[in-house]
RNA sequence: UCCGGAGUAGCUCAAUGGCAGAGCGGGUGGCUGUUAACCACUAGGUUGGGGGUUCGAGCCCCUCCUCCGGAGCCA
């Protein structure tokens, strides 16, 4: 049997071939009824009328239901009336498996109902597009990468200690040798790594235990971390753009299908592959107050801060050096103002928040350990990052890009729990 | 954790303190071009758990549970 892909279906009109899927969709009109048929790759609507096929087939339609697993054999041909515009004449259905009673129709349904059955509900066409985004975005980062001299550098995922507050470490117990973390960054890992490579980044999931619950957290998410040697702060951002803006091309190029399944404005998205913008922190701090923002100049931002940000802006916003204050103990004081530090968050436009938060490193051995004292963190278990700053030391910078954020913004999907197959959330574990 | 909201048929939702209903899905029948098809008939209920007020509670009160939205923190 001449067994195709949906997606091919172009290459044989004309052509008798064979899927082999399931069935998303029946109906049936008396004489002749339709079924769509979903293989992984796609979708395509099969007839099959009385006239043109035996009993036996005809008679299918009594038995079969939807999610029953088939492999279908008919005759290709292009027809308007056709959602994607070619259909299958039915001439075989052989059934595998008859899927009873399944569960998620195609009509509306709560929340709550489809995170209980979210192993099925990724079959669901809007569920297929987002993970077919999220193939794209993923391996656009890891290309990009791989063609700007970086090498992957796996962080490990068990580790000894805190890389930011040790309230929102997973603790699982390790042996005779206590407690292990799960990592929330292998950052300060991957600093090691360019001193041994130049430029290096991983990609894996991370932890936080942080009780936040909006639609743009996960307890458990997937993390890109590049980490360069020699790149300063504005090299840094100048990487962060360029790659950002890869992955629109990217999506925009292998993903307008899914892209319209989602209702997904794509004009917003080729506007968006443009100059960023940038502005410091104090410079945002004065645009929110002019807004009526009650915003302090040592604040984070907040959440609709970033929203008053980005809403008249086709692209993302960086927003550099911060207060020293609300960043982390590593990043490196900008030498124009010693209280604010080279950091830079990405915001992402239309509301979707930071998707990426990078800054140089600092690199002054004696700088970082009082700054590490001064917040009370644990020196002797932070030697070998110290060290760094011992034995050849160089300007160097990172970022971290949030998968899921990202493909959030991508797909335009409303909560973030859609765009990774099976989301962990401050309140469910399950499936 | 805080603030707000919701739990009624398999699913999505109605129901002035007074007979618990509809659409979808299921079943049966009809229909030769359907697009989440349509039409007719049909089955389907411990109204989240516990307690209370009342002649009478899905509805009011207390409590617990579950979930949703938002905030803070962050990617």
């Amino acid at each position: 049997m001449n067994f195709v892909n949906v997606k091919d279906v172009k290459n044989f009109n004309g052509q008798e071939v064979t899927f082999r899927g399931w069935i998303y969709n029946l109906r049936t009109s008396g004489k002749i009824w339709f079924l769509l048929l979903r293989d992984g790759t796609g979708l395509i609507q099969g007839v099959v009328s009385k006239n043109d096929t035996t009993e036996e087939i005809f008679n299918k339609k009594d038995i079969l239901t939807q999610e029953t697993s088939v492999t279908v054999t008919g005759l290709i041909h292009e027809d308007r009336r056709s959602p994607g515009g070619f259909e299958l004449i039915v001439k075989d259905i052989i059934i595998h498996q008859i899927a009873v009673d399944y569960p998620i129709a195609l009509k509306d349904h709560g929340v709550e109902f489809l995170m209980e059955n979210r192993h099925l509900w990724i079959r669901s066409r809007k569920q297929w597009a987002v993970l077919r985004i999220r193939h794209t975005v993923y391996y656009a980062i890891t290309e990009y990468l791989n063609e700007n001299n970086f090498f992957r550098f796996d962080s490990p995922i068990l580790t000894p200690n805190a890389c930011e507050g040790t309230t929102t470490l997973f603790q699982v117990p390790y042996f005779d040798l206590g407690y292990a973390y799960l990592s929330q960054s292998g950052q300060l890992y991957l600093e090691t790594g360019i001193m041994s490579l130049g430029r290096v980044y991983d990609f894996g999931p991370v932890f936080r235990a942080e009780k936040s619950k909006t639609r743009k957290h996960l307890t458990e998410f997937w993390m890109m971390d590049a980490e360069a040697a020699f790149v300063e702060h504005a090299e840094n951002m100048q990487i962060q753009e360029e790659l950002i803006r890869f992955v629109i091309r990217k999506v925009l190029d292998k993903n307008l299908s899914e892209l319209e399944i989602l209702e997904r404005d794509v004009e917003k998205l080729r506007k968006a592959d443009a100059p960023f913008g940038k502005m410091t922190h104090h410079d945002a701090v004065d645009l929110l107050r002019s807004k009526g923002s009650e915003i302090n100049y040592q604040d984070d931002l907040g959440a609709q801060d970033e929203f008053l940000l980005t809403e008249h802006s086709d692209v993302p916003i960086f927003i550099e050096k911060w207060p020293k204050e609300i960043k982390a103990f590593y990043m490196k004081r900008d030498p124009e103002n010693p209280n604010l530090v080279l950091g830079d968050d990405l915001i992402a436009p239309e509301g979707f928040g930071e998707i990426i938060g990078g800054s140089q490193r600092e690199d002054d051995h004696d700088i970082l350990l009082q700054r590490m004292q001064a917040e009370n963190m644990p020196i002797q278990d932070y030697q070998w990052f110290l060290d760094m700053r011992k034995y050849g030391s160089v300007p160097h910078s990172g970022f971290g890009v949030g998968l899921e954020r990202l493909v959030t913004w991508m797909s335009g999907v409303q909560h973030i729990r859609e765009t990774i197959p099976f989301p962990r959330t401050i309140y469910r574990i399950q499936p």
